[in-house]
DNA sequence: GCGCAGAACGAACGATCGTGCTTTTTTGTA
DNA sequence: TACAAAAAAGCACGATCGTTCGTTCTGCGC
């Protein structure tokens, strides 16, 4: 049972490319079987239907994800430092990852009103992720690290913000200010959260 | 040459709220004729390909958002109060509009990388809206009100963020604090370009 | 070597996609 | 009121969509 679960492994990870570019409702059984040299009828009987396939390319990306982005940054000291992990990790997640950008990101919009089984378990994977931010955040007070009036909640939702403005900027507008943008924003977000103690380590933020 | 027009305008109408929920390319030609209950090829005919539907969607969209957000901000007195009315016509844009959310988000999100005369007019259209957004700031600036450190290409990123998370939390998570959330954004980002002297009118911002 | 399960295939289905035609209906005006 | 122009409809096309079905190929335990 080795060789399905081969084959499947590297369906779901080309149809998770071809998803970030042209969405999981763009993205097609017979496009997708042509690329990987398959039959239709073969690739299909993997999943059983179209939608079964949408939930596990989701499951699939975020499982990576997961790998590269959470796990790493959640071995990082608390405080400052996993915080950084995390929107360093993020920003390269969606910086070099699949051609298409963050398949996450498509999905959001694409799904923002399509109910369902596929953005259920979509909207599960964003308030996980939500979650493990908001919990950093937390935990930073906590640690008497970041001040304690800082809200968690709002910190993420603002997180959230600069990656998005970072895609939006790079991605459509191909502005290559983009990333060292949402650095700034970052680190302007950081630096409002840390107690003054914890001064900013890297140089002044002064704009916006 | 009225009624044509007319019918013109009814079907861009119709057709941006279901782009918003769609996308530009799940808009689909005979389901936007069922809903009018126009024959497929009627509606075809205004407009040729459905290439150029899109566009003129675009377009149709971007007029209006000029009369709702644009040009009523610019009316506001440099500075403060006409970032203040930018914003929140902005986001009454985002919250009341289409019951699909804002189409430009959709489309910026889905045209990211699908090269094409598409593209290339949102592309254009952001560019556009950027660009008054930078021009308010540094308007501010010349007029002593904004901190001559301020970096009004940041500043426009960064507003953009707020706007997308505030997209995000509200119409995928269905977060009813999203919107106070961008506000409170908003207000910070606000707080950090304004000169000490023109101190925040509203009360302290503390959080993030 | 035989038999069996899983994997892949090929062909076909009904539906719908965007897009051409030709014809009919509606509209504005002389 | 008649008539040209514009608008809408009707019909058909090739392509592609997701899905189903029966068949063939492949690898592995007995």
């Amino acid at each position: 049972m080795s060789k399905g679960l081969d084959t499947r492994t590297s369906i779901l990870d080309r149809a998770a490319e071809l998803a970030s570019q042209l969405g999981l409702s763009g993205l097609t059984i017979g496009s997708l079987a042509d690329e990987l040299e398959l039959s239709k009828s073969g690739l299909f009987a993997h999943f059983g239907s179209k939608e079964t396939l949408q939930i596990q390319v989701l499951e699939h990306a975020a499982a990576e994800f997961a790998e590269q982005v959470v796990l790493p940054a959640l071995r990082e000291p608390r405080g400052a430092p996993r915080l950084r992990a995390i929107f360093e990790r993020w920003l390269d997640w969606a910086r070099g990852g699949p051609p298409g950008g963050c398949l996450f990101v498509a999905a959001a919009v694409e799904l923002d009103d399509r109910p369902g089984p596929v953005r259920d378990r979509l909207v599960a994977f964003q308030r996980q992720w939500l979650d493990v931010i908001r919990r950093t955040v937390q935990l930073g007070i906590e640690a008497g690290r970041f001040r304690s009036e800082a809200d968690p909640a709002q910190f993420a939702q603002d997180l959230y913000g600069v990656m998005l403005a970072y895609h939006h900027a790079a991605r459509l507008l191909r502005d290559p200010a983009a990333a060292k943008r949402a650095r700034r924003a970052f680190e302007a977000l950081l630096a409002a959260a840390v107690t003054p103690s914890h001064a900013p380590r890297r140089g002044r933020v002064t704009s916006t």
